[in-house]
DNA sequence: CTGAAAGCGCTTACAG
DNA sequence: CTGAAAGCGCTTACAG
């Protein structure tokens, strides 16, 4: 916009009054006692010359961006955590709107240093981060959140005590693994979502184990492959189960991508899900229910995780710091054609 | 952070200059001849203090924001954009990056007014906007415009002269429908992606038309059915489509969403693509080649969209207003199962 | 009830 | 080659 744009002083000038009363104005603060007609005359000359306060002045003077950043990581994982960003980015932004906070993304490419994002915050250009997909290794985080800077993660860093929200992996996984017992099966294999490097491959693993445990059946490693996020990594796994000398008769699979790949094996086989071996997927991508079969699988509410982090990161920006900073959010089963459950 | 914060006063003083060398030596202003010895001083003291310029303070001596936000008008389309968001944000995060501006996410939800966006751009939290989804009705926008404030649609707004980065989808239709007829069909039914109030399905609609006019075909409105974003909607469609007297052999389906119903529909009929029916969708989102049979379909580079809106809008806001504002991106063809193509 | 003044933390002419 | 001063556009004690 040209230079011609109006200021607080253009604005009392036309009003007749300072620039004092046209901020207490329209900044509506409380317990001033400004005559009505004083009000009317500022709001009218504002409206008047379509005034908006500068927000780099105000953000300058009040200390406050009223903005959080949202930095995400890209790896090897990306587009199996592309699949959550609308929800999460939505659940973050309607959050943030409500306390009246803007959204800033800032992903990290592969080819930036980890800690790219430290100037974010460092340099003042936002309130607080939700850092997404954190690595442990990262030093310039634990010194932010020594230094007191908000933070909040989207997933978990064991170890540090740092706030985060995600998804309770292993209920997830031991509902899923529950639900395939219930519908009678007994040998029941598993192909993780990722590398055990991976706190959610490790947590989605022990609650496959626990169901098990619980159920009072040995957990067999001899059952369990390791997916890699994708769909080749899931044909894979599921090559090397269907040549097991007992093959399984169900497969929890952690992740839906890497299930797409293992129910292409199957159909490469000649065999069918459900009939021939159920499947139980992990996330509920937006298309999993338009699959061939429909995927049973566990919803992770990504809407959810969005909200969780801005609305726990605001809490912690205005020092309203609740109790319990480590947030785990239930998933759902979603019962689809996959288990067979429809079938009986 | 604490209020322990370092200023440019004290880097000043550590290193025994005066405010003014320090901002010269961190911001490496050229043309301005320092000591080597005072500016490697300087350097120490700022990286003793761990001091960082606060970015309020600049913008507001600067008069510039160094951001770009992108505005996510959300309606009944939001899960079929959705699926664009993610590469069309990472395209216009990188283009911001290598320009040095920083990208603000701000859906508008349906219960928000439709020019609830105006405030970044009149309060000057942006310095630009990519306005992704525009509606024809939007007077703000149009004022804006008139204002000079620099914009970018993401989509086309006819009658406007706003820049804009869009796909070319008359001509992404057009290759659609020509590799049908290359294929040997020659009765072709369409399913649009949306209703033609929507300005990519009558472009998309108008492709399908040349396509036939120009290979000597009649075009035969009676083979046109309208979807509507979603599932369903592509199976009632293709419901319709196949009570007619003659049955196309083919059908060009605008959105890869709206195919996945149309599929559906095929299957519960007992049909199968593309040995029964030929089909080609549009849009190529994420998961389109595991769908079964996997999806032909025209790709839209979204990250291409991203990148180009940015820069384009970075462009227009250092004054470098390139001749050709009006972009348009070429789609690709990108030939699976559905069409039959790989039978022959 | 309203105004003059200070100050937020930088950058940038302008002197020297 | 370096420093003192003004100023970006607000908000907020502080007087009156």
């Amino acid at each position: 916009m040209p230079t011609d744009r109006p200021t607080s002083r253009d604005v009392a000038r036309l009003a007749g009054v300072s620039r004092t009363t046209v901020s207490l104005v329209l900044n509506n603060v409380p317990d001033v006692h400004i005559s009505p007609e004083t009000r009317q005359r500022v709001l009218e000359a504002a409206r008047q010359l379509n005034y908006y306060p500068d927000a780099s002045a105000r953000r300058l003077v009040s200390g406050k961006t009223s903005t959080i950043a949202l930095v995400w990581h890209r790896g090897p994982d990306q587009m199996y955590r592309d699949a959550f960003l609308p929800g999460l980015l939505q659940g973050a932004t309607r959050a943030a709107r409500r306390y009246g906070y803007y959204v800033l993304f800032r992903p990290i490419e592969p080819d930036e240093p980890d800690d790219a994002w430290v100037e974010l915050a460092r340099g003042r250009h936002t309130d607080g981060l939700i850092l997404s997909g954190p690595r442990s290794d990262d030093t310039a985080l634990l010194d932010l959140h020594r230094d007191r800077f908000p933070l909040v993660l989207h997933g978990q860093l064991p170890g540090a005590d740092i706030p985060s929200v995600d998804v309770d992996n292993e209920q997830g996984a031991m509902t899923a693994v529950r639900h395939l017992l219930a519908l009678g099966h007994q040998r029941i294999g598993m192909i993780t979502n990722a590398p055990l490097a991976y706190t959610a491959s490790r947590q989605r693993l022990e609650g496959y184990r626990r169901a098990l445990v619980e159920a009072g059946l040995p957990f067999d490693a001899d059952r369990v492959r390791y997916g890699n996020f994708d769909e080749e990594s899931g044909r894979q796994a599921m090559e090397s189960l269907l040549s097991l000398e007992e093959r399984p008769t169900a497969v929890f699979i952690a992740s839906d991508m890497v299930a797409i790949g293992a129910l292409r094996a199957l159909r490469e086989h000649g065999l069918r899900a459900p009939e021939d071996m159920a499947i139980v997927g992990f996330d509920d991508i937006a298309t999993a229910r338009y699959f061939t079969p429909a995927l049973t699988t566990v919803h992770v509410p990504a809407f959810g995780l969005g909200w969780g982090a801005a609305e726990l990161l605001i809490r912690i920006i205005e020092g309203d710091l609740p109790n319990e900073t480590q947030v785990r959010l239930e998933t759902q089963l979603v019962v689809r054609e996959s288990c067979g459950a429809h079938v009986r």
